[in-house]
RNA sequence: GGUUCCAUCGUCUAGGGGUUAGGACGGGAGAUUCUCAGUCUCUAAACAGGGGUUCGAUUCCCCUUGGAACUACCA
């Protein structure tokens, strides 16, 4: 039978790690087995809905490079994909259920709810959640109730006696008491939208979803959800509840740390921020895969292809990952490393302009920049603290210029002989190996170690003690500017 | 509180009845280079505890402990 698996996101936020984790797993898992991978926009919650949301599902899967065999915008044959384009649908099955006395209708007021809420917790109750008092209601009761024009919601029916047991890929069987169940949770609202439970059991069966793969905070709710398979007599698909990705911190009183499922707190958690501060989408991909999945001992770089081939179930972890935030850094560093020198001057270029530290036609003077700072930035961010000496010099000071173990007058004499050289490099056009052999050929010249010529030049033209390498400045400044800088520097030391 | 799930270095993990328990990030040390990075080498660091089963358990079983998730007309 061939696989079918679906992300099924709600459109009530960014996207974010954890999601993004999901649908990576489920879409790996079709292309390694040849099956299919679904997206269904769960937005039946229209009080947290956001259309801002919706696109930035897109935008981030098309980041990713994830692409969906069936589902919104490319359509498929059990569309619609987008859950409030099939409200009727779960109207009509929601009331089969009712029909077939599966399911009830309930007129409690949220009031009501909420004073049963506050009763159980004042009372510690062991038994919370709804008390079933619509479960029961007469023909004559119920008439009376629609009357009075209250819109019902329609609740499951859950068994008070027996068990309930579902089977996890990983996790093996999983039983729960149905009287440990939620008691007869809501199907339908009285909005006419239906909850995730109903929803998501029905699109599974209806689009012959084959395996359902989501993080295990459903687990909870898995027992339920096959109660309702069971009660529309529809064969139940394969679960695998993959692990949680959670989030450290450290209390920064008490020096406790702390682990919970991944949020703001802990740092960026959707995707668009990381992208926005210059992570590269393979590296966020092939970090996130490795929480709670591996392949073996030794492998840890993957390319999204490579995971579609490489991708199985039985390597995924049971016990929760934290994310890493500093190996994700790693990740992101190695693959700048492995872009091309284009590649990277592309995507560094909207950074720097943003910055007003250079303008479209400064392309080729970045491209000479970039091989000198490429292993330098781990994110596409970090170039424009590293270029600021462009737009901001600070005249160095003397004790600045100086090398150690050298003096003033030396230093000087280092600097103009150095700038005599510059100059006659940059004007019959020599590589960077071969100003870097005259320079060097210079500080033999004098006596002094190469850091007694590379850094006062270094030093005058970013006027920074700390800074990207001198040819790369002296390239992405250009000759003018470089210039400038290197007499005043000649200056501070001749005073 | 109730229910369920989980448990190898600080973190991500490999392994699995007999191993010097392996790798990666991060940490520490050193080398290299014009600063900073980067790169290379070396290094410290783990089977939560207690019972079984067994000739032998980190590995299988049970308990304890610890952690997490769920407990909405949210998903």
């Amino acid at each position: 039978m061939e696989v079918r698996v679906r992300y099924a996101p709600s459109p009530t936020g960014l996207q974010h790690i954890g999601g993004v984790r999901t649908a990576l797993f489920n879409y790996f898992f079709a292309r390694a087995n040849g099956g299919k991978f679904i997206l269904r926009v769960e937005d039946t919650d229209r009080e947290r809905y956001s259309d801002e949301s919706l696109q930035d599902l897109y935008s981030t899967l098309d980041w990713l490079g994830i692409k969906w065999d069936e589902g919104p915008v490319v359509g498929g044959p059990h569309g619609p994909y987008i859950q409030s384009e099939r409200l009727p649908l779960y109207q009509e099955y929601a009331k089969k259920l009712v029909d077939m006395g599966k399911a009830y209708y309930c007129y409690c007021t949220p009031e009501r709810l909420e004073n049963l809420r506050k009763k159980q917790e004042e009372e510690k109750s062991p038994q919370v959640g709804y008390d079933r008092h619509c479960r029961n209601l007469t023909e004559e009761e119920r008439a009376e109730l629609e009357k009075q024009g209250i819109k019902p919601v329609i609740r499951l029916k859950v068994p008070t006696e027996g068990s309930t047991t579902f089977h996890d890929i990983l996790m093996g069987d999983i039983t729960r008491e149905n009287k440990d169940i939620s008691p007869d949770p809501v199907l339908l609202k009285s909005d006419g939208f239906p909850t995730y439970h109903l929803a998501n059991v029905i699109d599974d069966h209806l689009m012959g979803i084959t395996h359902i793969m989501r993080a295990q905070e459903w687990i909870p709710s898995g027992p339920l959800h096959v109660l309702m398979y069971e009660a529309f007599g529809w064969e139940i698909p394969q679960y695998c509840h993959l692990p949680m990705v959670m989030g450290k911190e450290t209390d920064p009183v008490t020096g406790e740390v702390h682990f919970a499922k991944l949020s703001k707190r802990h740092g960026s958690t959707s995707v668009r921020d990381f992208r926005a501060k210059g992570y590269l989408p393979e590296a966020l991909l092939n970090y996130v895969s490795l929480v709670g999945w591996s392949y073996d001992s030794e492998t840890e770089f993957f390319t999204r292809e490579e995971l579609e081939k490489v991708f199985s179930l039985e390597k995924i972890n049971t016990a929760p990952g934290v994310f890493d935030y500093q190996k994700l850094d790693w990740f992101n560093g190695q693959y700048m490393r492995r872009r091309s020198n284009e590649d990277l001057a592309q995507l560094l270029m909207p950074y720097l302009k943003d910055a007003g530290i250079l303008k479209d036609e400064d392309m080729d003077k970045l491209l000479d920049f970039v091989p000198g700072i490429k292993e330098r930035i781990t994110l596409l961010s970090d170039i424009v603290p590293m270029c600021s000496f462009v737009r901001e010099y600070q005249v160095p000071s003397v004790e600045m210029l100086i090398p150690k173990k050298m003096d003033q007058a030396g230093t000087l004499t280092a600097l103009k002989a150095v700038y005599e050289v510059v100059k006659q490099c940059m004007e019959s056009g020599d590589s960077d190996d071969q100003m870097q052999q005259k320079l060097c050929d210079l500080a033999v010249k004098l006596g002094i170690k190469n850091a007694g010529v590379f850094n006062p030049l270094r030093i005058a033209l970013t006027g920074l003690q700390v800074s990207p390498p001198p040819f790369s400045c002296l390239r992405l400044l250009g000759c003018e500017e470089s210039y400038r800088r290197i007499e005043c520097a000649i200056k501070v030391l001749e005073a």
